[in-house]
DNA sequence: ATATCGAGTTACAACGTTTGAATAAGGGTG
DNA sequence: CACCCTTATTCAAACGTTGTAACTCGATAT
């Protein structure tokens, strides 16, 4: 062993993290077959076996960690996804991250979180990182997402697989994992309904939103399918709102609008839980009681709907395991991107996945009131 | 322009993404030249404008991207501060999220967020990930992480910068952001104290979290301060839990435990705002009204104290600022290392920051009781 | 004796960027 | 005209990895 060969290495001891080079130094071998044997390469193989278990253990010993940079340049692959979500600090997003997360980390990928906060500035530039960093697929939770539909266009542009949670995107390359709002929406209705409800209001969702239409249509069809009628005196829109918790003060205003309107009903289907827990508010201010006097149905199931006091009947999204789907799906897309490389370019046909909702049972729903309509106190007489 | 010079790129039309290499052959440069001048170099002044401008039209024109890996590589700054929180989905932390991300974005540095949740193998693999990356700083969100304070202590000797959010940790390195608990608690006794509540119950926090002790000592000041003495029938501790949401049923165990008790009390200090959203509940069942029968403090200020029914009075932690101060010094720490490189290295003491707390009033507290001693009607008579 | 082989191992050229040192072309000055 | 000083520009060597091509060195076949 020629210890002088490099200089560099031995001399500078202004201790620098070890390197290949640096086990290889160790180990007495060469940086292609500590290289080899670290990454386990089928190459490997053809080395003895004592030879495999001494670079091992130099590189055991000296705690050789293989510098993520360097490897990223030369084998072209970042091991990065990026993941954009329209607001972090919304517990919606963040069921979903988790199960992102999940998913992500048995590929081996890191996800690099991005809260846009609804700006579309924010959304170029996390773009724009996405490609330095050369992420290798892009997932976006974008149900309370504004940005124009043009912008999300730009996705399809730049080649890197993308899978978006939460809304439908006319694409033929970016797939989309979603909740089945009509169906969700029809459960909902079912549920007052089968609990005897027949004077159901409805508080429809912010117009720009997908879901809001979706669930609308899924209660009219149950109602109908039922034989009864929606007033459209007990339906009242949200405005539009870029921040998801404002849900929380229109689902109040809304439901006081409801009550000013005068016109008695039992339950209450809410656009979203927030939407939800600001009707028990103005319900509560009101003195009705829930479910004694009105039922309340949310949808979304986040953890918050289970804390609520009665706590929310809700429509479950499992949030969590939408994200797992569409990380899934996202690393199929990655690896089919990896394969063909220059070989036929397999477009992977864009699918757009129907999450099945589930109801929730909880305490703000109970059987319709026997005594008169069971309207509100202010309401009756 | 001798277009055949450089054959390799002119030939390989399979289109990569432009490298420096194809912004120099467009605008007829050497590719330091354009380094220099996209890079806004001291260097650069000594070229022509109109070699800038040329360089920078070719750029513009490429949309050129530096590829952040070779930079990285190069120069080794990686750009990346990992974060580590305890539990993404803990509203906790996603405002504190929210304050390191719109500190560091300025600071052109990407955060890593990894969710631990609470698993020491997956603090392992963090820490690992991190050195892989070789982020250039560390945040560590760990009011709830329950990780042993020897694990905490391995920061230490990979020498990056580290500091800590919501916990304090006797170091000579790492350097702490958190909310001064003690004061936090007198500020919340001393509410209930000028509301006229005599009779006062607290839920104490787990035992393994430091923010327990702290804030029940400051109870403890404030009410010896007004010459109140507080009944040990009246104190409740809540079990050791991993799960930060967990809060809410210790709490309204808790509660129902205070009732069980048959003291009678009139105000209730909750260890955080989960906790008294349990209590809230408990109290909802019993049939005690909140605030008329019994007021509720809460702790933290998250974003769901504001959306209950009654809205919650708590002691704020201003979760966006602590954040953000603390990724403020971390960039401090991270300027410091990057320049006194091989100089003297001054270690820049750690310091521990008690972030100031503030009482935010809202429903849930009232002035005690006139009748009888306010207690709920089960405990009456 | 030489050609052939395969097992074991290594040299070397990338990947895209940065940067100190080097070069080339003017432009005075002695 | 040899000198040095600007001014404008480029060279070339890294940074740490990876993977292909190539090299040794015995052993076996010709």
């Amino acid at each position: 062993m020629k210890l002088s060969v490099r200089p560099k290495l031995s001399g500078n001891n202004a201790q620098r993290r070890p390197t290949l080079a640096t086990v290889a130094e160790a180990s007495g071998f060469s940086v292609s077959a500590v290289s080899l044997v670290l990454n386990d390469r089928p190459l490997a193989r053809s080395l003895s076996a004592d030879t495999r278990k001494r670079i091992q253990q130099a590189a055991a010993a000296l705690n050789y960690r293989p510098d993520a940079a360097a490897r990223s340049l030369r084998s072209r692959r970042s091991q990065l996804v990026g993941v954009m979500v329209f607001d972090i600090a919304d517990p919606y997003c963040t069921l979903i991250l988790q199960g992102i997360q999940a998913t992500l980390q048995p590929a081996g990928l890191l996800p690099i979180i991005m809260d846009v906060h609804n700006q579309s500035d924010q959304f170029e530039r996390f773009l724009g990182l996405a490609v330095e960093r050369q992420v290798e697929g892009l997932i976006v939770v974008a149900n309370w997402l504004f940005v124009e539909i043009d912008t999300l266009r730009r996705f399809e542009r730049n080649g890197i697989p993308a899978a978006l949670v939460g809304r439908e995107f006319p694409s033929s390359v970016i797939s989309s994992v979603l909740i089945d709002n009509e169906e969700g929406g029809r459960l909902a209705m079912e549920h007052l309904l089968e609990l005897g409800h027949r004077n159901v209001a409805v508080i429809r969702g912010p117009r720009q939103l997908q879901d809001s239409d979706r669930r609308w249509r899924g209660m009219q069809i149950a109602a109908r399918a039922a034989g009864v009628r929606l007033d459209p005196q007990l339906v009242v829109q949200m405005p539009e709102s870029a921040d998801p918790l404002q849900g929380h003060v229109a689902g109040a205003d809304a439901t006081r609008e409801l009550l000013r309107r005068g016109k008695p009903f039992t339950g209450l289907l809410a656009f979203d839980d927030l939407t939800a827990s600001g009707a028990l508010r103005a319900l509560y201010e009101a003195g009705c009681r829930v479910p004694e006097d009105i039922s309340i149905v949310g949808f979304d199931d986040i953890p918050q709907a289970m804390l609520n006091t009665p706590s929310l009947t809700t429509v479950s999204q499992h949030l969590r395991q939408m994200g797992e789907v569409a990380t899934e799906h996202l690393l199929g897309l990655i690896a089919a991107a990896q394969d063909n490389g220059s070989s036929a370019a397999k477009p992977a046909k864009a699918f757009i996945r129907l999450h099945p909702p589930a109801l929730v049972r909880r305490e703000s729903t109970g059987p319709v009131p026997k005594i008169a309509v069971g309207t509100p106190k202010v309401l009756r007489g």
